[in-house]
Parts: structure tokens; C-alpha cells; sequence
DNA sequence: GGATAATGTTCCGTAAATTGATATATATGC
DNA sequence: GCATATATATCAATTTACGGAACATTATCC
């Protein structure tokens, strides 16, 4: 038996579903199910009673809860009191971000890091969120911050921070006519009005197949990289564009675009931290990860 | 953390010297260093003062030895409480033993096993004891008594019962006068007394050893399988016999035969349990072998 | 005071355990 | 009945753990 295990139980006994449960473990479902299988083999009692569909707790598995609960919570605390408040954590964790995560969760987060951890360096590197988790696989940065993609490659973890929905937006004022009746109805007229869309990235990714779904091809005025530069160019009336709402709230151009009620909504941008699943084992990378509650 | 790593901890607080803690938990001392230093690195403290002579608990390894200790009560607690009473232990195990060990050692650990693990059938093999532990290694018992020999095989473990000194035995009456006078004070003298002595084991390479120390050829008359036709032979008179003390206990020849208070005494039978580390992982095994008291 | 023994740690090759992806089985809902 | 959702079994690949040998250090013995 091991605190990790008993912390597996938990989660599993709290959330009832295993998927769900390994994906906040960090862990696979099939590890998940191996972990409390062999609990109850060690035990020799069954934690769970469950079949295909649902997942319940025996009346062992009460008990065993109770039992965990205060195990864990033991554990932490002989840890917590045999550090010695002298010996704070120290060195560098570098971290990536986009510049619109910079102004609005970075600050959060930094502001809540420093105080607590006040020996760690932290070496920060702003560009296109696109390379996010690139720089991270090639441990150029300890963790990142960014939209979660579709996929996370083989030892990735995410946990999330902020949802932002993607939203069209376009300028408030315009000489040219169309902006001003926007949304169309007819589908079929977006593909004379001029958009404004990220040259690439997961953003861009939605909005193709928003458009493929449609059955349009949009008329595409310009290919920017940057949300922010979507935003100015938006505001100076070129066209519509497609940001996450999040960029809106710390753009100066905010008052001089609109949002438009589009349906159907594009998926929302999932705002995250990342970083390698075996970088957790770096105390000051855990202490990072740690600053961002898990999801309830 | 996990228990296993727990019990290592309190072990070594306990007896404060890696050697002799690896031993009872039945690894190697370096993986028992290892464990210790992992529990150190988790918990970013030092919990054992060391240097290459002495190692001492330090204040936080007090503070976590409290903890060890509830930590492994409370674990040992659940599975007690978890452990469903109708279920009982069922299936076979096997163990070998020689004939001496099956009169004084076995008795008594059958006593006490049987009514704990009714459900447990025993297939008891007894024999040779220098067979005992070929006989574990190749799977074809589960468990052996029998005296430990100077290196264990790999993947065995053994667990000490008892200790039997290994003692030179004469007929009480015997015709021959050069048995009345013993043992002789010229060591030379042993050439000319004809001795009895085990055809192979452990018992017969410590006699031999002892002989070579001497520098004494012995004079053999007989070479016999099996402690007790040795205490029969020399109670008939027919010279002098080394067996372990534990076999005169259990003789009825043992009236007729004296102990020699030779010099150097031989080392003593460490008489005990043996059976496949990996074994341990079976209950039924495990059951067994937790009936023997671990050396204090 | 130098040889010897005792003891904990490190290194290294091998053995075992753990993991995640995939496949499988089975129940649910339309 | 078919698509979906879910837990488990299987398998290859990676990671981890282990024990033995070499090592460093320190006491003890002659």
C-alpha cells in the first residue's frame, strides 16, 4: 500500500467514474483500474461494487474511505510538519506563455507564487501559444501555458485554469455596410465578408471547421499571428474576426469591437497549465502545478 | 511512501544499523539504504544522523517514528477490521522437514497453526534436511526446516527458531578404554578414535573444518545418513559422533551416550525456516511463516 | 601505527513491476 | 439492432527496484 494508491481510492470514491477519475489522477484508466483492483486484492475485500455502467461503494469501501481519508491526511501532515520552515524551496522553473495568458492568469498566478515560494526564480518566455507544448516536450520549459489541444502527446498533463468561449467578433463601427447586419442569416453570405483569422493554432483549427460544417469557404482578409493584432485590425474595421474572449478583456481595442451572437458557438478555448507528467517529481515544478486548484 | 517502506524505517530506528535490519526485513542493506535515503528525499529531511560507524535517529526521525508507528497500526487495523471472519484461509502447504526438526520444532508450529488456519491443509514431507532447501528452490516445497547454511541461495529467505549447538557425543559404557578418557588433552589423540560422523551436510563440513584446524586427520568408522543412527551407533559403543544437541533431546538412546566438553566448540545449528522470497506473496505461506516470532 | 574488520553508500547489470494503448466484453439508450 | 459508454484483459515498452561487488571511512586489534 502507498499514499498514492490510497489518494487513487479517494478520487475514485468521490467521483464514482473511473474515466473521470484517472484523468485527474494523471493516470490511465486501465492504471486506475489495476490500482484498485490490487487494493482489493491486498485487502482481500471488494472497495467497489461495480459493473459495466456505474460504480458504487461497498459498505468495506465506507469504511476503507474513512480509513484513507485520514491516512492521507496524516501523511501530509508528519510532511508538512517536518519541513523546516528555514529550508524554503530554491532555484529556477521556467515557464512558457502566451502573451495574452501573461496579463490575464499569469498575474494570478505569479502574484500567488512569489509570496509562497520566494527563493524560486521564475524565467519566463512569451510567444505564439501554438509552440506551447512543443517547448515543453523538448524540455526547453518546465511548464507552459496555453489552450489544451485535442490530443495531449504521451506524457503531457493538463490541468485546467480558465474556459474562455471563441468568439466572433467584429468592428462597431464600419463604412463597409455588411458588418453592420452581421450575423447574416443566410450562411451563404459569409463568404463575402472579409475575416480576420489566426494563421494557425487551435483557434484557427475550430473556425475551419466551423466554416467546413457550413459548408463555406470564407473570404480571408488576412492571416495574423497574434490574437491581439486580430483584435487592432478588427477595431480598425477590416473585418470579423475569431478570438477567445479571454483577449478581449485586456485588449485597449475591447470598446471599439462587438461580439456577435453566432450559432452555433464555437468550443470554447481551454486555458491551462502543462507540463511533463515526470516533471512532477521536481519540487518546484510541483509546487507550480499545485498553485492551480484541481477542477472540482 | 508506502508501508513496506514504513516497517523499513521503524525496523532500522529500532535496531540503528543497516546490516543487521536489512536481514529481518529480508532485503539487501543497500536496498534498505535506498529506501531510507528515498523516505529522506520525500520528505526533505534527514531522519538518521550517520556516519560510516553509527547511525542515530535525529529530532525529525523521532517526530516520524511516531508516525511510522501509528501510520503501520492503523493500516494493520483496517485490514484487520476489513477481513471478513467467514473467510478463512483455505488451500494446501507444503513443507519439508527433517526427521529431528519434525519431533521438536514441527510439533509445535503445527500446534499452533492448525487451529488458527483449520481451512489449511498441510502436506508435510520429511527427509534429509540437506535436501530441504534444493528441494524449496526447485518448487517443490513451499517451505523447509532445517539448520541454515553459510550462504543462502539467491531468492531464499530464512528465519531463525531455534539454536542447537553441534556437540561431540561418547557412549556413557564402552570395552574401548580410549573412549573412558575423553577428549583427549593432545589433540593428536583424535587420530586414533574412531568416529562417527555424518556422510555429508552442514554438520559434517563444520567437523571437518574443525579437524583441519587441529591438523588432525580423523579416523573414520562410519559415515551415516541421519542424526539419529549416529546417537544409535555410539550409544552402542562403536566410537564417538558429532550431532547437533536438538537430536539427543528427542533420542531414546540419549541416556546411554555423554556430551564431551570439547575445545573449540563447534559452531552451533541455526535451525530454522526457509521458503522462496517471492513466496511471501502467497497468504498461506505468509501465514506460516508469520507463525514463527521474528529474532528479536 | 599499520593491518584488519565492520559498516553504510554507490555503481551496475539484470529482473520485476508499471504504464498506456489497444482490444474485449457488456450494459444502456435510442 | 446499433451506437455509445464503461470497466477490464492483454501486450510491448518503459521505468523502477533489486542484489552483489566495489568503495570509502572508521574503529579495533596486535
Amino acid at each position: 500500500m502507498n499514499v498514492t494508491t490510497l489518494r487513487h481510492f479517494i478520487l475514485l470514491s468521490e467521483t464514482l467514474h473511473f474515466g473521470r477519475s484517472s484523468t485527474r489522477a494523471n493516470i490511465s484508466t486501465s492504471a486506475l483500474s489495476r490500482h484498485i483492483r490490487q487494493l482489493e486484492t491486498e485487502l482481500n475485500v471488494s472497495l467497489f461494487e461495480r459493473d459495466n455502467r456505474t460504480v458504487e461503494l461497498t459498505a468495506a469501501g465506507h469504511k476503507f474511505q474513512r480509513y484513507a481519508r485520514d491516512a492521507v491526511q496524516q501523511w501530509e501532515q508528519i510532511c508538512f510538519e517536518l519541513t523546516d520552515p528555514a529550508e524554503q524551496l530554491q532555484g529556477e522553473v521556467s515557464l512558457y506563455c502566451s502573451v495574452t495568458a501573461s496579463h490575464s492568469i499569469l498575474f494570478d498566478l505569479l502574484n500567488s507564487f512569489r509570496p509562497a515560494h520566494p527563493g524560486v526564480e521564475i524565467r519566463l518566455q512569451t510567444g505564439d501559444p501554438e509552440h506551447a507544448i512543443a517547448r515543453v516536450l523538448a524540455l526547453e520549459e518546465d511548464l507552459a501555458i496555453a489552450a489544451r489541444p485535442a490530443s495531449l502527446p504521451h506524457g503531457v498533463i493538463f490541468k485546467p485554469i480558465r474556459v474562455s468561449p471563441l468568439v466572433f467578433i467584429a468592428p462597431v463601427e464600419s463604412a463597409d455596410l455588411s458588418l453592420s447586419q452581421l450575423p447574416p442569416n443566410d450562411p451563404a453570405t459569409w463568404e463575402h465578408i472579409p475575416m480576420i483569422l489566426a494563421a494557425s493554432g487551435i483557434g484557427r483549427k475550430r473556425v475551419d471547421t466551423w466554416f467546413r460544417a457550413l459548408d463555406v469557404t470564407p473570404k480571408i482578409y488576412a492571416q495574423v499571428a497574434g490574437n491581439e493584432a486580430i483584435v487592432s485590425m478588427v477595431s480598425l474595421g477590416l473585418g470579423v474576426g475569431v478570438v477567445p474572449k479571454i483577449v478581449l478583456d485586456n485588449s485597449p481595442h475591447a470598446a471599439r469591437v462587438r461580439i456577435l451572437d453566432v450559432k452555433p458557438v464555437l468550443a470554447a478555448y481551454d486555458l491551462g497549465l502543462f507540463t511533463l507528467k515526470r516533471h512532477l517529481k521536481n519540487p518546484l515544478v510541483r509546487a507550480f502545478w499545485s498553485l492551480v486548484a484541481d477542477p472540482g
